[in-house]
DNA sequence: GATCTATCCTGGACGC
DNA sequence: TGCGTCCAGGATAGAT
């Protein structure tokens, strides 16, 4: 499941591979992939060069010539892959970018979950509705310790579910959320407006150096993530808690838990990580 | 406005 | 072996 250190790593793949080629034509093989009028999205990419690829939160924008951008959200499964020309199709192939120099594109996703959009380069930050209320980006400059604080203390969430929204804050999903939570010692349900000024400076701090550390190990393979290379991240021989339930917390020894927080499975310690007033 | 819940999807694990 | 059921989860529309 891509998050944040899983896109960034495709994008650089990508950069790699296609910048500076242009698409020929484009096959979508599952409709719902592409928003809006599919036969218009073909017409409308032919022809276009890939100048640049960006990244914003789990987003990746495909910055097209003559002012275009491709919006890309890799959702659950969703993977890149460049193939010799006319390759026979695989299973999961969503749509099929025919680049020039006999390179295909391939957009698989084993779920059809992900999705994209073609906006004018510029208004994604109005038209994409994720990325119009998004959070700020996970870094040193973005994420700081007062806007944290000024956040949390007006929200009634518990702290899990509002880490995972991303219009609190720029690229986190369950994994990391477990991962940062372990390492600051927070319950997953601990009310966001209860939590101390000290846990969120720790907090802010773990957030910003675990994605920085976990794109360092081009991201965690769980399932099915691969880069655009088609090979797997190294991050998941990292994790404390997601993944690690009934197995002993690498603090103190207790075996760790594993309960379900807003639908979503949570692993936790229950003697580091205990809701306090 | 804030928060919660169902929905989209399919492969894999599991029980019978 | 084959079938049915459950689980995994990011984003969002709709309900509360």
């Amino acid at each position: 499941m891509p998050e944040l250190p899983e896109v960034e790593t495709v994008r650089r793949g990508l950069l790699r591979l296609v910048k500076g080629k242009t698409i020929q034509s484009v096959d979508i093989i599952w409709p719902k992939t592409i928003e809006g009028d599919n036969e218009a999205a073909k017409l409308i990419l032919r022809g276009r060069t890939i100048e640049d690829i960006e990244r914003r939160g789990k987003f990746l924008l495909f910055r097209l010539s003559d002012n275009l951008t491709l919006v890309s959200h890799l959702r659950m499964e969703g993977k890149y892959y460049t193939v010799p020309v006319d390759e026979p199709l695989e299973k999961h192939v969503c749509v099929v970018f025919h680049l020039d120099e006999q390179i295909d594109l391939w957009y698989m996703d084993t779920r059809k979950f992900g999705r994209m959009q073609l906006v004018k380069t510029g208004t994604e930050t109005e038209l994409v509705p994720g990325i119009r209320k998004m959070g700020p980006e996970p870094t040193d400059a973005d994420l700081t310790v007062a806007y944290l604080q000024q956040i949390m203390a007006k929200s009634r969430k518990i702290i899990k579910p509002f880490l995972l929204d991303q219009s609190n804050l720029a690229g986190l999903g369950n994994i990391y959320v477990d991962e940062v939570l372990w390492q600051t010692k927070i319950h997953p349900e601990q009310p966001v407006d209860t939590v101390t000024l000290a846990e969120i400076t720790a907090l802010r701090r773990n957030i910003i150096d675990e994605l920085a550390r976990a794109t360092e190990h081009h991201g965690t393979t769980v399932h099915s993530y691969t880069n655009a290379f088609g090979e797997a991240g190294s991050f998941q021989n990292e994790l404390q808690a997601y993944g690690r339930a009934g197995e002993p917390c690498m603090r103190c020894g207790t075996p760790l838990v594993k309960i379900k927080v807003a639908q979503r499975g949570t692993t936790y310690c229950p003697k580091c990580q205990v809701i306090h007033e």
